[in-house]
DNA sequence: GGTACCTGGAT
DNA sequence: CATCCAGGTAC
């Protein structure tokens, strides 16, 4: 495991690799890439990949895009099926089983697939309810409790890393230039974006190639041009 | 094999 | 800004 300082050598002897290839391709690339770089074994654990360093997240320079600070599946078990069944559509490109992707604020209500509907989120007492106003009805909601668990497992401290990107797919390619250590983020201030529609939960149920539904998890994101307004303190590490 | 996590986007 | 989307694994 890495102290801050072996972290911050190794992140100067990458950057100085120049560009590197992907090791996937797809958006999901340069997270890969950097883990292996890293010598993080890949893993769906719900906690911080560098222990007591932060959770590692990387995004491209340049590219203006969400952070997924965590994912919690909203309750009752498997209401995201249910979520799925009854108001996903069929993505017009594969036309075989629904999808629903649909990124929800805590200010006001969005719309579903042009259709006059969409979701919200909204606190009531320990709870987040998925509000919506289809004419018909789902209860699926957090446990304030949950997300304060989820929370704590990765986001005490974050280490953020920047890279320059060139080509496409599998030929895409990452050049490391930047990091930070990021720290001072409360729960309490979590619920607050929330509330503020800063923070946005992302429901993000596609397919595989094959056509079998491929739930990516209900994320608690923001968009990284505001992960400051997360964290009160930063250490830059390259 | 479905569910719930991991890692990230384009327009 | 909002709407809609991507490739992986453990159990």
């Amino acid at each position: 495991m890495y102290t801050l300082e072996t972290l911050k050598q190794r992140l100067k002897e990458i950057e100085q690799m120049g560009y590197i290839p992907t090791h996937r391709s797809g958006p999901t690339g340069i997270g890969k890439t950097l883990e292996d770089l890293l010598g993080i074994n890949e893993n769906n654990i719900a906690g911080a990949d560098l222990g007591d360093l932060g959770e590692l997240k990387s995004c491209r320079n340049n590219q203006t895009s969400m952070i997924t600070l965590f994912t919690k599946s909203p309750k009752p078990p498997r209401v995201n099926g249910i979520l799925l069944n009854t108001y996903g559509y069929v993505d017009p490109r594969r036309d075989s089983r629904k999808i629903l992707h649909s990124t929800v604020s805590g200010t006001s209500y969005n719309t579903v697939n042009g259709t006059p509907y969409g979701f919200k989120v909204e606190v009531v007492g320990d709870r987040l309810y998925l509000k919506s106003n289809f004419p018909q009805q789902v209860t699926a909601y957090w446990e304030k409790e949950d997300l304060k668990k989820a929370f704590e497992k990765k986001l005490p401290k974050l280490i953020f890393v920047k890279a320059n990107c060139k080509g496409t797919g599998r030929n895409e390619e990452f050049h490391f230039v930047e990091a930070y250590q990021l720290s001072g983020f409360s729960f309490k201030n979590f619920e607050e974006l929330i509330n503020r529609g800063i923070i946005k939960i992302d429901i993000r149920i596609g397919q595989y190639p094959d056509g079998r539904t491929h739930d990516h998890g209900t994320a608690f994101r923001i968009m990284n041009n505001q992960i400051h307004l997360c964290f009160a303190h930063r250490i830059k590490l390259l």
